[in-house]
DNA sequence: TCTGAATGTATAGCGCGCTTTACATTTTGA
DNA sequence: TCAAAATGTAAAGCGCGCTATACATTCAGA
């Protein structure tokens, strides 16, 4: 899965460390998902997109290549 | 995490074991997503909303209380 | 009324999301 | 230029999302 983490986050001036924190997560997990080595759980999703101010489908962008779960 | 899958999958005449074929899921699967038991994927939660015409945040509501993963 | 459809419970197992720790590389700015 | 900040890689471990299977209960309609 893509996402625009990386997008906004530069765009507003955040390293992977305040955002991190501010979602409750280590900067592990924020590169992780920045180099899509894995998904975000839906509370996740939803805490960055709220972060953020947009909706979960601004940020996360689903293949519907990879629709097998 | 609740849900709107039941009311919106009743809403509409659909029973457990269509919605699970349609997002490619067992209906235990279904079954533990309106019952409450655990939160869905990221994935599988656009599948759902997808399948309903809907968006993510129409159907999952997040509790800012259980804000710890 | 009674059968089949729909919904629910239980449980063992697998893979992945996230953590933790430690260290390497790249970028920034005084 | 060079130290500190920011980003990246690696790897082991835990818990949860989902599967699979089997069986119980509730509901609808001929």
């Amino acid at each position: 899965m893509q996402t625009k983490i990386q997008e906004l986050r530069k765009e507003r001036k955040i390293t992977q460390s305040e955002l991190a924190d501010a979602v409750n997560v280590t900067r592990q997990t924020i590169i992780s998902l920045e180099n899509g080595r894995y998904n975000a759980s839906l509370i996740l999703a939803h805490k960055i997109a709220q972060f953020f101010g947009v909706t979960i489908e601004d940020i996360f962008i689903f293949n519907e290549e990879e629709e097998n779960l």
